[in-house]
DNA sequence: GTCAATATGGAATTTTCATTCTATCTGTTC
DNA sequence: GAACAGATAGAATGAAAATTCCATATTGAC
């Protein structure tokens, strides 16, 4: 039997289990360090798992689960867990809370807060009302569009660059063919001329536009490279380029737009073309 | 052996469980009925508890649990019993009748419609998680230490990339001085070399870490230039180097994790810098 | 009041799970 | 490079928990 450890106190919330563990992790050997690791990013898995489910998880075995707890000087892994169950119990203060804190507070005081929780509220307001705008036989069709496409060109400036920026790493992932354009200065012509009718276009341009975009745009269309594209207005240049366009208005928080909207939306299509081409490569 | 009920659906959420208890309490036997009431007004000891201690704490007997979820259709307790957990993993005030308006729209109708919608449904989670994994303080001590700063460097790779190039549109328009680390490759360490104590950095990275952004920002820590930094992991390499840093986890979608969550995040910090500079400025 | 149908309590059984134990592996010290 | 200490994997164990079963009780119909 082991001493019990008078000098370290058994972390009793967990905030204190937190803390312990932050402290002590550099210290752990390997597997203990992972369990470490994965306890702090799965919190609710640890809460609700058996240790078996855990273990594999985390890719351990239960008795280094056991192991891990008694290193924190609780008596097994079950006593770890209670820690873990009963921070779910307590509803950490939500959002709303904070909110309401921040309202009755000094505004002065709590300046960046407010600015914080503005843009949350403004990016919540901007995913409630995508839905609503985005029309899934639209959506479908755009997919089915560039799925089919041999090479993605992606087209987008400044407030839109970090949309297209995204869809490059996620394609690069998904072995995805693409061409980002605009990233340096001057080539994009060169980039552009290789396109043909078997690419497709995927442009983001948001007002105010910027004009390279829809004339970047107007040329592969005129070039019948079918151009898919997300703006934020009918009345945006890019729409007429456009095989299928989406109108998406984000909310805005003291004059900045969100763009979680966007973004949510641009996985969704990054992710539901890559799919369907693979869909298309089994099937055909 | 019961007949399978195929009249009747099983619960596959908690308000839906809730739903039909309330519908058939008034029908269901003494015990049972016992049973119902208990379960909805302590719902977290459901969850947490085992068969025999939620059993005697509602006075009744262990197998009575056993017939109450079976007369719902679940195999026996421990599936109804999974019900009140997840809805102890997602509560998130107002975020069930999002789903619920999601799952009730179109989309869900079409294949990548409840792709987009899973992407939708992850950004809200993202967003419903911010506030409570932010600590107001940090974000204000944060904003202090790049508002004051000379030039801000921020240091961001692959999936995190598009977070820094909007701040860096976002700075460009708000006139803060800043430098984009990681853009054209081996110019970097150059740009580094620039930086001062006076400056600061921003830095992003999400596992799995790209090991240049952690050496990045260890090299300026070094050299006594404050880092701030926004990772989803307390065992992230940044955390270290960093004076302030942010633990933001982003719920995913088929595994491809929201950016919602740190875009807000992102736009936040931005403006709160951009606002106290001017208040620095006019205040000094 | 009798009978049948349903509900209940509690013990028996089965299943699941955390913990312990031991052989093996890994890394370190001399 | 041998010997040791600590760490780890995986099977064995035993405890705890869920579920089943059955005798008994209750309810409602005739």
């Amino acid at each position: 039997m082991a001493m019990p450890e008078t000098t370290t106190e058994v972390p009793q919330d967990f905030e204190a289990l937190k803390a312990a563990i932050l402290e002590r992790k550099a210290q752990l050997p390997k597997r203990l360090r992972q369990v470490a690791a994965y306890s702090l990013d799965n919190p609710d898995e640890i809460a609700f798992g058996t240790a078996a489910s855990i273990a594999t998880s985390a890719e351990v075995q239960p008795s280094t689960l056991v192991r891990f707890a008694q290193h924190f000087g609780f008596e097994g892994f079950s006593s770890l867990q209670q820690i873990f169950r009963a921070r779910l119990r307590e509803r950490t203060p939500g959002y709303e809370d904070r909110l309401k804190a921040l309202s009755n507070n000094d505004h002065s005081r709590l300046e960046s807060g407010s600015i914080f929780n503005g843009f949350v509220a403004a990016a919540h307001r901007s995913l409630d009302n995508i839905a609503s705008s985005v029309d899934p036989g639209a959506f479908e069709r755009a997919v089915d569009i560039l799925a089919k496409a041999d090479t993605i060109y992606l087209i987008a400036k400044r407030r839109s660059y970090p949309i297209s920026s995204y869809m490059a790493y996620a394609f690069g992932k998904l072995k995805v063919k693409y061409q980002l354009v605009g990233t340096a200065a001057g080539i994009d012509e060169d980039v552009l001329a290789m396109a043909t009718k078997n690419d497709a276009a995927f442009a983001v341009s948001f007002s105010p536009y910027a004009s390279e975009s829809a004339a970047q745009a107007r040329l592969l269309a005129e070039r019948k490279v079918p151009v898919v594209s997300l703006t934020d207005s009918a009345f945006s240049p890019l729409a007429e380029s456009s095989k299928v366009w989406f109108e998406l208005v984000e909310a805005d928080h003291a004059g900045f737009r969100s763009l979680s909207a966007s973004m949510a939306f641009a996985m969704a299509l990054t992710v539901a073309i890559a799919e369907k081409r693979q869909r298309l490569a089994e099937g055909g």
